[in-house]
Parts: structure tokens; sequence; C-alpha cells
DNA sequence: CCTATTCGCATACCGGTGGTACGTCAAGGA
DNA sequence: TCCTTGACGTACCACCGGTATGCGAATAGG
């Protein structure tokens, strides 16, 4: 691997955070190409070169994103020991790691809507609603919950946790605790 | 009133329902303002008199579908007398409703997109966000859920539905029986 | 080493978009 | 009847995402 390649990586990655940072602060459709390269210190030419235009490189800002939360998250839960705490811990941190500026807009806001709702929840199932999924099924095991299907229960969690995390990101005033206690108080239903 | 105002009205009608249609079938972003007039048999100059462009159609197209789910909600819940099944009856309308062909992406996904989140929350808590909170409220009244902050729960329970509902709307072959399971599994778990 | 070729990227350009300025003409008050 | 008002049509513009093409350096082959 040369020069060359090297190169193409570091011209992409600048792409993609400046998507990001623009993206975040002003939403995908009030960004424009122009600003985009500008910020990235390239031209369209390299953007095209990369992607196949403004929802790709998105998708990759999407993807991103999905997998530094999804990260924080993991490991959140496997300081915990308790499968059940796992679950909570892991729903807490999702919130947390969502609040950080523009990422719930970007993950949440712009994702379904420049994507289409079917890409995006391909992409977020496979980002965090694993996790989800693994967590909701370790708790089976473990009988602190229910027996049953885990997935529709696991997409409609992921439904509240991210009204939550936008709740919080979009704030002025964020009130975690308000906000956990809601979700927390919805796992203690759930749970034997 | 003269035949004045009723042209105008007839006008913003048709402005609102070929925006109904072609942001349903098309989404927001899909969709020109030449087709939009060209549907509602105006010009532009119809679309920048009653509106301040083309943000502003989208949300009284919004506004409109939102009433509607709405009160298919609230006569879906008045039908029962328990408090707490007139929430699981206006929680299971909900999802019947917005599975109308069009009616998520636009309430759901180009919603908080197109305007903003926070726009977004406050004219849907204005439509069904006010609903569920009354409902939960009367569930506490009745004694039939533990006293506590209403407000971030019905948050939270509305990212559930809203999820549950983009999911059947999305899916080729929706499962209500599923979705519905999740959602009441989470209602049963918060009931006394 | 020298050459041919590829490839990462820049430049110039295009159709179409949302938005604006202004013109038009019928309805309603006096 | 006249004039004002307002609902709407028309013509136009800046700008956007996207494409076609050009160029120069890095790499492979001999």
């Amino acid at each position: 691997m040369g020069v060359r390649a090297d190169q193409k990586e570091r011209t992409r990655e600048a792409l993609v955070t400046a998507g990001r940072q623009l993206f975040a602060e002003h939403g995908y459709a009030a960004v424009g190409l122009s600003a985009l390269v500008a910020t990235a210190g390239v031209t369209k030419g390299a953007l095209y070169h990369h992607f196949d235009g403004k929802a790709e490189l998105f998708e990759a800002v999407l993807a991103l994103v999905q997998s530094e939360v999804a990260a924080a998250v993991e490991v959140a839960a496997d300081a915990e020991d308790d499968p059940w705490e796992q679950l909570r811990a892991g729903c807490r941190e999702f919130l947390v790691a969502s609040t950080a500026p523009g990422t719930a807009r970007i993950m949440l806001v712009d994702g379904p809507a420049v994507l289409g709702w079917s890409r995006w929840r391909a992409l977020d199932d496979d980002a965090s609603g694993r996790l989800l999924v693994g967590a909701l099924r370790a708790a089976v095991a473990a009988d602190r919950l229910a027996p049953g299907p885990v997935e529709p229960l696991a997409h409609v969690l992921s439904g509240a946790l991210n009204e939550a995390a936008l709740r919080l990101a979009e704030s002025d005033s964020p009130d975690l605790g308000a906000t956990w206690g809601a979700i927390d108080r919805i796992l203690t239903g759930l749970a034997r």
C-alpha cells in the first residue's frame, strides 16, 4: 500500500469529518456541496469519486456516528455483570451518548428522511438494534424477562429510546433524570 | 363572505390536498413545486400567496394528517369506559390510523426533518400528545397506573408508538398482532 | 531507469429547483 | 361608475446537486 491509497483514505476521511460537522450543525438539507467540499479542503470531483452523491456521503457519516454510539453502549453494558443491569446500563448510556451535539439529529432525524425509513432501520438494526435484541435475549435466558418475541419488543423499545434521546438532545435544559426515569419505569414494568 | 373568500378557500384546499397526495407518495424532498401546483391546478403565485413556501405548505398538510389521526384515536378511546381500556384502545387505533398510505411518512419521517424536531414535537404534542397525557392522567386517577410524572412517560410511549406505526406502515407484510403485542406488553407492565 | 497506464482529483458546465418581483384582472365598497 | 384591493398568473433569477472531461502524479511493466 503506497502513498496513493494513503492519500485516498485521508481525503475520504476529510469528507466524512466535514460532513459530520456540517450535517450536525445545520442539518442535511441546509448543507450545500460547495460548503462540504470547502470544509474538507477538496473539490466536488473528490466527493463524487468517493461517493455516489450527497446522500451516500451522509450514509457514511451516519454509519460512523452509529458505530461510535454503539461502541459506547457496549462498553457501558459490559461494565455490568447481571444481564438485566447490562440492559439498563446500555439503555442509559445510549441516552448519554446520543446527546452529543448533532449526533441525535444525524442519527434520528435526518437519517430516516434522507435514506428512507427502511434503509435507515436496516442500518440502525445492524448498529444498535442487534445489541438490544441480544440484551433482551440474555435477560430472558436469565429469567429476568418473560419469554416471548423479542424483535418487536426491541423495535418498540428502540423507538422509546430514540425519542428520549431526541428530547434530551434538543432541549435547552435537558433533564436526564426525568427522561431516564420514564425509560426505567418501562423496563421495570417488563422485568420479572 | 362572498365569492372571493370562497374561491380562496378552495384554492388553499386544493394545494393542501395536492401536497398531501404527493408528499405521501414521493416524500417531501422528491416533490417539486411545479408538480405541486400542477396537481393542484394552480400556479406558484397562488402557492406563495397562501404559504410562505414549500415548508409551510408541508406544515399545513402535516397538521391536517395529525388532526385526522388524533380524531380517530379519540373516537376509539371514547368507545371504551374504563380509563385503562381507553388508553389501550387509543394506542391501538393510533397504530391502525397511522398505517394509511403515506400517513406515517408525512407524520413521522418528513415531519421532524422538514420542520425541525422541536417544531414537530410542538405540533405533535398539540395533536396527539395531549390525548396521551390525558389518558395517562386518567389512568392514574383511576388507580390503574402508579403516580409519577406523566409527561416524560407520555413522550417515551409516543416514541414507542411512532416506531411501531412506522414499522407497520413500511413493512411489506405488516403484522399488527406482533407489533401491538409489544406495545401492549409495555402498557401491561406499567399497569397496576 | 524509462514509459505507458491508471487513478485520484480538479475544473467547467448543465438542467432544474425553490424563491422573488411584478403584472393582471375581477370582486367588492362608495 | 370608479377605484381600490387582493387573489393569482408570469417571467425571471441565483443556486443547487450532478455530470463530463481534463490533468498530473503515482504505480506497474519491461
